[in-house]
DNA sequence: ATATTTGCAAATCGTTTGCATCACC
DNA sequence: GGTGATGCAAACGATTTGCAAATAT
């Protein structure tokens, strides 16, 4: 499983243990794609996870890179970072809360340029796009 | 004062009443900026507003578009909308915390091209970039 | 073997809610 | 004057922490 070996190597990595809890928080992580973060802890817990050790395992996978945050409509959710799931952003359908990942080259390259513009560097960027699905779209009318 | 006039405006419109404490909170919003709402609810309490009070305001100001939340970091924080500051993105500075407004109408271009590839309709969208600033890519070598 | 991580319980922080009182229209 | 907003207090939900017991290396 090429995903829990990406991950077992960044924890090793940063001296950290790859204890049985961990590797369940990571599982669920790869099965559910962006999830907020109290509804995990419940998914665990139902697992006899503690959610001390979900809360406590979250903020070590996001020191480390293994998660990043997103918004969707106001909530933070969280998500497997770039090494796992390839680089990509988030559409969110305000009437049916559906998420769509796209990726866009003409952003990418846009961003290339703001940076250059602000003399800043930059290290990661996160867009959130929301409006109307096409389902949702045609629904309406 | 322009901004009051819009507030008080959208707040009519919307059959609200225009109460002191909304009117401070909108002010200290002006005033402040991006912020963490704890710390909102927390300078609010030393004007005598309750929290509950606060709380309930942010509510109705997020329904009413006179706020959006923004990520920074990790932490949502609150900012007045588009109507009132314009059109802006944030790039946050993950070793001094702080936030630079700015705007590329290349991105906004792209993210129509975007909305059509998907078959989507836009209302809003929010775009974070974080990294070093000028002075702390500086200061870091 | 031993240093780290876990689970439990309790503390803490953030946010919401019920209800009597007060203030805006 | 009447309806809706506020303040207070209490409940609730999310997150963190201390510490003894369990576990990964």
């Amino acid at each position: 499983m090429q995903k829990e070996t990406i991950f077992a190597g960044r924890l090793r990595q940063a001296g950290e243990r790859i204890s049985s809890p961990r590797l369940a928080i990571f599982r669920m992580l790869v099965r559910k794609g962006p999830i907020y973060v109290p509804r995990l802890v419940e998914t665990m817990e139902r697992s006899a996870i503690d959610s001390a050790t979900t809360y406590r395992s979250i903020k070590l996978f996001r020191e480390l890179g293994i998660i990043r945050d997103i918004v969707a409509g106001g909530k933070r959710l969280v998500e497997l970072s770039d090494d796992y799931e390839g680089h990509h952003h988030h559409f969110w359908c305000r009437r049916c809360g559906s998420l769509i990942d796209f990726d866009s080259a003409a952003i990418e390259k846009s961003l290339v340029r703001v940076a250059a513009d602000l003399g800043v560097t930059i290290s990661s960027h996160q867009l959130e796009i929301s409006g109307l699905c096409a389902r949702c779209r045609t629904d309406s009318q």
